[in-house]
DNA sequence: CATTAGCAGTCAATTGTGGAGAGTGCTAAT
DNA sequence: ATTAGCACTCTCCACAATTGACTGCTAATG
């Protein structure tokens, strides 16, 4: 394949990405400045389409990309684009306040990825499992009632009320216990030691058994990780642009409000480059017809922007890659660096 | 207004909700066994026109409710249905687990709203301002690390961790100083004296006072309210079937996006009863060209739904009025009485 | 006076037709 | 390998004709 059918293939993906219109023989000399005549480019398309690189709507039409098309342009022909100034300090301005409450952070960022690509952003909140234990804490509130924080290497991730009377020495006693033997494990085996605890493998008291029992399936339930999806009606005039009826594109959106189903697809997508998957090469029948574009920011967590196939991945692959490393990082220092001192919340 | 005229609008506002279709006189006669002749409907029919609550889509076509029809049709003709045993149960199921976390409990509020009707549900987060501070606890992290957390009537709701360095027996001091002459107050009470606190008529020291000043900018930030929305995909096509551009259906869904706007209009708009808000009765643009059932449940939160003009407002309240009604019992009742034990979590 | 039968008039929806325009494929020449 | 030129294909748009569903009106009826 020759330099020149490169071109062509390239210009054609980037006319359509850009206008949704295929693209002729003859516009394309005029806009891409070929010197050579119109027929010579119908013969380099003919190649093109034999390679099933692109193909046409109907019999006289111009050409426009098949999605192998796209792949190869992802493959070899798309140049990273740099975001803009501008893009990058919007991006920084609204990382500015940090959130201590990580889900917000989350929100914030699938925000981001839709306003700033134009399409529907997502989030897959980091398995917290996988976290480290910093400290747990337990709070007498009133007679009956103990207040339990688990705060993990990523801040504070669950807190709940356990109905059940301790004293205040034996809060004490408990917590420097389990501070003492737990700090720095993940919460996965904080969970199974709970439940040790629970089946009466450190004090025998049945009270208190009861609560390792509750803070057990506190963790165990509240684990669960959520999907952040932020503007998909954005999404919905791209997809029906695309020729897509309105309930195959309305099942696009409904299987992001299933957080079960995509969730763990989403995640065995994932790797710590960016990476595309494009119209039908996605495993997900319901997302056959549109196109990701995510990467893994750590912890099993998973930033993305669905979109059309019809989406422009040079940009998507940029705001992707650079919103997935800004969170990467703020999750990754320390939550105690992050947060707000009065000094910083002045100025 | 005769019987036969009412009928014969009850008729076609029915026919016109349940099918999409304007209702001619014949067929009307056929499907509600009316004694009389078509002609007489149709005098029956012109008189209605003339009145203004129903209309034609052009002159020879069938008749269709206008919104002074539907209306009248909510305000008179409408016999409120309850709900199947069926639907009552499922309603009763969702909420039997009961969360702790108040918002979580409103979400899934909103999904109940939404599938139910089938078309979008919402909920408007209660004024966390308007509920009374149970108690606030502060606990030692590590050196330089306290975390607040506050507890009102409805339950936690909100916690923090603050950057200061305070021994134990300053914390207690503070704690207790607190939590005896703020229990029982309006929060906003509370975040007016926190900033009196911070401003040094406690202490005097400057890091005490920073750390009020801290905890009101907390409660500040968070005491925002949230407007939770589910399902309004499944809103789309019924706007779109009532002959709405997509623009503008996009644009309805868009302002439940800035919860801003719309919230302060939703509370605006409710009630203790459950009423409805008919297209251009909405003082809303955007929310012209659909309609909202909604009621107030307490603390000045809403819970509603939104769907198009031509709804099933019979269905619509019933189902809005039932689970509001459920979820201001379970808020009213103290959270302390909601807390799972694990004798209910077994079970 | 309310009701009815019958007929004329109105309009949407559907189908078919024809011409213009855009673009390709092929062939023969360079 | 490239090009010019021509025939062919298919969409898109506008226009017309036909069909069918309802209504409005008028004159007759109990």
């Amino acid at each position: 394949m020759d330099d020149r059918k490169l071109l062509v293939l390239k210009a054609i993906v980037d006319h359509y990405i850009k206008t949704g219109q295929p693209l002729s023989s003859k516009t394309l000399l005029e806009d891409y400045g070929l010197r050579v005549s119109s027929a010579t480019v119908r013969n380099d398309m003919k190649y093109l389409e034999k390679r099933g690189l692109i193909r046409k709507e109907y019999s006289s039409a111009g050409r426009l990309p098949t999605e192998r098309g796209y792949r190869f342009f992802v493959d070899w022909l798309v140049q990273l684009s740099e975001l803009t100034r501008h893009d990058q300090h919007a991006i920084m301005q609204s990382y500015r306040f940090q959130r201590q409450q990580i889900e917000e952070l989350l929100r914030q960022t699938a925000f981001l990825l839709a306003s700033m690509s134009g399409y529907a952003g997502f989030v897959l909140s980091p398995r917290l499992e996988e976290t480290r234990l910093e400290s747990i804490a337990f709070v007498k509130l009133d007679e009956e009632n103990v207040l339990v924080v688990v705060v993990s290497e990523l801040g504070i991730v669950e807190h709940c009320m356990i109905r059940i009377s301790l004293s205040p020495d034996e809060l004490q006693e408990i917590s420097a216990l389990i501070n003492e033997k737990l700090r720095g494990h993940r919460l996965d085996e904080v969970r199974r030691e709970a439940m040790q605890f629970a089946q009466g493998d450190g004090w025998h008291d049945p009270t208190l058994q009861n609560a390792f029992a509750l803070l057990k399936e506190t963790l165990e339930r509240r684990l669960q990780r959520r999907l952040h999806v932020e503007g998909f009606f954005r999404l919905l005039p791209s997809l029906l642009e695309e020729g897509l009826e309105l309930t195959k594109a309305l099942e696009v959106l409904t299987i992001l409000g299933d957080a079960d189903r995509s969730s763990s697809y989403l995640e065995s997508l994932s790797s710590p480059e960016v990476r595309a998957c494009i119209g039908s090469e996605n495993d997900l029948r319901e997302l056959r017809s549109c196109s990701l574009v995510l990467m893994a920011y750590g912890f099993s967590g998973v930033v993305g922007i669905l979109g059309p196939i019809r989406m422009d991945y040079s940009k998507a692959f940029a705001i992707t890659s650079y919103i997935g490393n800004r969170l990467r990082t703020i999750l990754t220092l320390s939550h105690w660096e992050q947060m707000p001192t009065l000094a910083r919340e002045v100025d």
